[in-house]
DNA sequence: GTCTCTGCAAAGCCTTTGCAACGCT
DNA sequence: AGCGTTGCAAAGGCTTTGCAGAGAC
């Protein structure tokens, strides 16, 4: 259910992702049904970003007895394997996404808490001035910066 | 006590607090025993970033009947009255720290926990890239990103 | 048949809240 | 004296963990 920050993704990239993690029996883990839907949860959009209880609500509509420890287990899991990559929005509470191959990061707009990408290119050399300035070194980490989106735009 | 969190400092700023929130009294608030304590564990060094806990532990050294839920209420008070500013770090809990007139950003190392500033014209045209990217505008908010500091340097 | 995974229940961490007593002004 | 503030205790949100039974391979 992506509770309020579903809207406003700009990129409509198209990361089809296959509907069964399978890659996980070749790295000796098992495929059960639960972990079927929790993957599938992120199917329907990957470029969406789901909170662990988004995923419990979009598993249990299928299979209500799915427990939400399973949940946080297998997201656990998912994110160990590399398959999905666990964010900090901000808010407390963390947030799961496909891990794609192209480095993003994300701006979570102040006002309605919906997200967008921007790549890494966009940061142009701030990485060096930052390192410059600072002496730290931005690893390949994700970012998040916040900011309004367009619908809450500052001054219309 | 800062925990794992104190190191680093990279720029040394002189910013003298008063040692008194006094400023607290001219807004109609009280000025206690343990808002002077709370205030004070942000004296010793106005460029740290506190937890609740870092500061219930500071203050509980002096006055050891303080408790947690007063140091929450402070915490947002002083907040809430620009004395302080919160900022999510990632991890769950929240920081504190003075707030300063100058809008900064901040790095936090990924493998120590240690914190840096540094100033908002270090992003240079980065916002302005970001809204051509993705139509967001970032704030006047702070920023937090993750790198490695010197001490953790990626490969020494 | 094994050995992993799941459901359940309990607990943990951080933070918030209700309420009566306390103490600043 | 009046009213903001504190301590205490309980609860709330998110997440983790121990354990025995269920299920994938």
């Amino acid at each position: 259910m992506a509770t309020r920050r579903e809207p406003a993704h700009e990129h409509a990239h198209e990361h089809a992702i296959s509907a069964d993690p399978s890659e996980l029996r070749a790295k000796g883990r098992r495929v059960t049904r639960q972990r079927r839907l929790i993957w599938a949860a992120f199917s329907a959009d990957p470029e969406q970003h789901l909170s662990a209880d988004d995923v419990v609500t979009s598993v249990q509509a299928e299979l209500p007895t799915v427990n939400p420890s399973t949940v946080y287990r297998t997201l656990d899991l998912l994110v160990a394997e590399g398959l999905l990559r666990r964010t900090d929005l901000g808010s407390g509470r963390a947030f799961y996404e496909v891990a794609h191959e192209h480095p993003h990061h994300h701006v979570v707009c102040m006002s309605c808490g919906a997200v967008a990408h921007f790549h890494d290119e966009v940061l142009g050399d701030t990485a060096e001035r930052i390192r410059a300035e600072t002496g730290y070194t931005l690893g390949e980490g994700e970012l998040t910066l916040y900011g309004r989106c367009p619908r809450c735009a500052p001054r219309p």
